[in-house]
DNA sequence: CCTTGTTGTAACAAGGTTTGTTTCAAACGG
DNA sequence: CCGTTTGAAACAAACCTTGTTACAACAAGG
């Protein structure tokens, strides 16, 4: 179960909150857009809560409380999804230091760092290509 | 724990045989390995059998066995690399299926999946860009 | 053929992550 | 003040990753 699908849940939450958007209903509770992507409210409140801390959904609290979309569909890309959700870097390094006394154990570390650093820069690139409204056009045509 | 770091681990592992090579010494046991890499020779074994199911270097058996490059270290890209290691898609879809009646959980996961084959490919195309000749020479620059 | 050094692999522990669940205080519109 | 909903904590279950021990299988060299 420990693989993470976390910009999954929260790209589905923002798809269905865009598609709501359209029909009118601008505000959905946690209950109403767990029942879309099958799972529990606190599931989808951690999510949201993500995604509000980016800035990206807005929280309206008390009776009759829920969850607004912060900008258009259009305005929102993967990149900005990516952000609000994963926190650690794409490629870890060693957990227990390598040995220091060894050529390679003393400068593998900068020197991965410098190509990983290249791969998370290419993948938020080409995140950055595709927005909400852009997932909702192609989920709507399958 | 449960951060993965076998990319680290297996590009360590073929950067200092790279090295040693050099030096020439081309055959290395797990626990010479593991020396630089500062952990245990069963988990560089673990390591080297990927790479071994991969191609990337052999083994020889019995007393005084060892590894060796399969490749020079210029033919060895660390995308030959992420693909002997890693096994699971970048990013995971949802655990349990959505709700296939709304049109959003039916829809989303094709459509997220066009997306992530696409990320996919952009990392695999940085990946390539770079040798274990590469990380040696900018790990003894650094 | 036997000794010896090394691999391959299994089994297990420890610690971490992720999802799902229950629970309840806090917020707040009406 | 009531009723609905969020925010957050606490916990369980399942799984992953690393590290460790143990040992059979293998083969080179005497």
């Amino acid at each position: 179960m420990a693989e993470n699908s976390r910009l999954t849940i929260a790209t589905h939450v923002l798809t269905w909150m865009a598609l709501a958007r359209r029909r009118g209903q601008d505000l959905l509770t946690s209950e109403q857009v767990a029942a879309s992507v099958n799972t529990n409210p606190v599931i989808i409140r951690r999510s949201l809560g993500d995604l509000r801390r980016a800035g990206l959904v807005e929280v309206r609290r008390g009776a009759g409380a829920g969850w607004i979309l912060a900008r258009t569909p259009e305005e929102i890309t993967l990149l900005d999804v990516y952000n609000a959700v994963e926190q650690h870097p794409l490629f870890a390094m060693h957990h227990t230091d390598p040995n220091l006394e060894c050529p390679v154990g003393k400068g593998i570390r900068p020197a991965l760092g410098h190509v990983y650093d290249g791969v998370e820069q290419a993948l938020r690139h080409e995140l950055q290509r595709t927005s909400i409204a852009d997932v909702l056009k192609r989920t709507l045509q399958e």
